[in-house]
Order: C-alpha cells, then sequence, then structure tokens
DNA sequence: TATAATCAAGACTAGATTAGTCCTATATAC
DNA sequence: GTATATAGGACTAATCTAGTCTTGATTATA
C-alpha cells in the first residue's frame, strides 16, 4: 500500500523516546505507556532493534533498553529499515534483474529517482534532530493551550 | 511494506500501452501479452481505470480501451492513485488529527516532506514522457543487442 | 540465595490485503 | 444473430498485519 507499518512507526516513536535520554536504561512498560504503544506488540519491535544492534539491552531487575550509538549518529531510514527490512518503493530496486523489463522500461528510472529522494530525506534526519523537534513542538504546543 | 503493489504497477503499465497509440482501441488480450500482465488480473484493474475516468472503454467487437485524455496531461501520479487509491506515506497524512500525536510529533513533519518529494517526482512524469523515454530506451537496448 | 523484575524467543491468532481466477450479464460490430 | 469485448462481482490461496500469550533465561537487590 506504499505506507509505513505500525512496525516502522512504532520503532521510531520507540527509538525516539530512547533518545530523549540516551544513557538511561528504559524498560518496555515505561516506552510503550509514554509512547502509546501496545506493550506486548512493542516487545517484539524491540527484541528486532536489539537484534539490529541500534539499541542493547539489559535483562533483570533495572533492566531495559538504551541506544548503542549517539542519537546524532542514527538517521530515521536507519530505525526503520531495522524494523521493517530494507525499503523498496518497487519490486525493480531490489537488484538488476528482479524485474525483467527494467532494461527497457521507462519508469524504472523513475521509481530510482523517487526512492533517492524519499532517503535523501530520511537519512538527512537523525535521533537527535528529532528528539530535540520534538522538545520545540511540545513547548509550542503547550504555550498556545495556556 | 512502503512499496508499490501489483495493481499500481500493473496499471501504470496499461496505461503506457494505450499512451503509445493514444487513439487506438486495445483489448485486454493485447495489453496482456505486450505487457506481460496477467489478463483476468488486468481486467480489473482496467475496469477500476475506466471508473476513474482516466480510459474509457468500448465493449463489444473491436472494443477495448483507449486514454480519455492526451498522454501529456496524465502524471504517473495519477495513475497509481487510480488504482491504487491515495498515497499517504504514514497514517498521519492522511487528515490533520488522523494521529492524535501529530501536533507534538517531530516526525510527523518528516513524513509531510518526503511525501511532497515523493510527489514531484510522480507528478512531474506524464505519460508522454514516459513513453517517449521507453522508445529510446528501446533503441538502445536493441542497438546494444546488435 | 531467594525473589522479583525484566528481556528473549517463539507459538498462536483474527482479520485484512494481495494477487489472482472464473462466471454471468450486457453491449457492440458486422 | 453471432462472435467479440467489457462490467460486475463472487471466489480463493497465500501472505501480511497487528497484535496476544507463554515459557525460559538473566539480573539487581533484600
Ligand atoms: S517500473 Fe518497470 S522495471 Fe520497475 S517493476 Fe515496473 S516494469 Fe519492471
Ligand atoms: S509520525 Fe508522528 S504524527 Fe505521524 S503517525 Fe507517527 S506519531 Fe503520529
Amino acid at each position: 500500500m506504499l505506507q509505513l507499518t505500525k512496525d516502522g512507526e512504532y520503532g521510531v516513536r520507540a527509538v525516539l523516546h530512547l533518545a530523549s535520554d540516551p544513557m538511561r536504561f528504559s524498560d518496555i512498560k515505561e516506552i510503550s505507556a509514554a509512547q502509546d504503544v501496545p506493550g506486548n506488540y512493542l516487545a517484539k519491535i524491540m527484541q528486532q532493534l536489539a537484534r539490529s544492534g541500534l539499541v542493547r539491552s539489559r535483562r533483570g531487575a533495572k533492566g531495559g533498553y538504551a541506544l548503542s550509538r549517539p542519537p546524532r549518529r542514527i538517521t530515521l531510514r536507519e530505525v526503520i529499515e531495522a524494523v521493517e527490512g530494507p525499503i523498496f518503493l518497487n519490486v525493480c530496486l531490489i537488484r538488476k534483474g528482479e524485474c525483467p523489463r527494467d532494461a527497457i522500461c521507462p519508469v524504472h528510472d523513475v521509481w530510482r529517482e523517487a526512492q533517492r529522494r524519499l532517503f535523501e530525506v530520511l537519512d538527512s534526519r537523525t535521533m537527535e534532530d528529532l528528539a530535540g523537534e520534538g522538545v520545540k513542538k511540545a513547548a509550542r504546543a503547550k504555550g498556545s493551550r495556556a
């Protein structure tokens, strides 16, 4: 459907939560409550993020998850691809020859460029950028309510 | 999965086929054979394209489909959205308030920009452009085989 | 060292979507 | 009238989505 799944969506929210206090370990319950994600579902996503190496985990009491790199070195695209797998806007971008028509197809190059531009956006935003923007936006929202 | 479906893919192929000879009516069998799309499946997609108004149909002997507008006034995005429905890279782009977090979410604006850039690409390619490019690409492929 | 907290792994599920097929009815050219 | 096409829709198998739940391993701390 050309749309981000909940896996990706929730994964980004979770990593962004960790980025707001990168050295602290946050557990599922905390992230789930703060980011409004079903706990049992989030557990699976955090495991995937841990397997991908983007976050590290600690089991047992006082355990939880923390980023394994500083927020400024984690891009939005990395988070999405860690939980959803690599992004390919169309099958012909998976690899050359995946679609037998790619050599003669005029649309192939359009998808290549579309994906390149999408990546430009997703690669240019780090978790540091977004966490900072989140603080500003929250302050604005609070201000306009007061 | 953030990927174009076969509906969209086949729809684009079909419209591009019609664009290569815009005044002629091509039937399912012809399009199916030329564009390598399962005939029964293509029939459903052509019906959707007809309902959307992008192509017109004629039933009975010598019937088939033709574009209802000149190729230069049909964009790639129009074709995709005619068969797949409107594109929203994330649910929060459907409408304001669709995601309750959009007012405070720093990622929201990133998706807005990502989608805007995707649309820039898809809106800028007309069926005329692509049909022309297709002829060139086919000639190149033939030349390099010779 | 017992216990409570916490993650890891994976089985399980209902419902939706994807990628089709197939059948009947209707319209049209000749 | 007949052959040819689309229109509409029922049907399907396989996969994906968005979860839930159970069991087992690890860790802090009383
Ligand atoms: S856009 Fe062209 S190359 Fe890509 S999948 Fe479609 S036909 Fe194949
Ligand atoms: S990106 Fe932000 S606004 Fe958009 S769906 Fe996710 S949380 Fe909601």
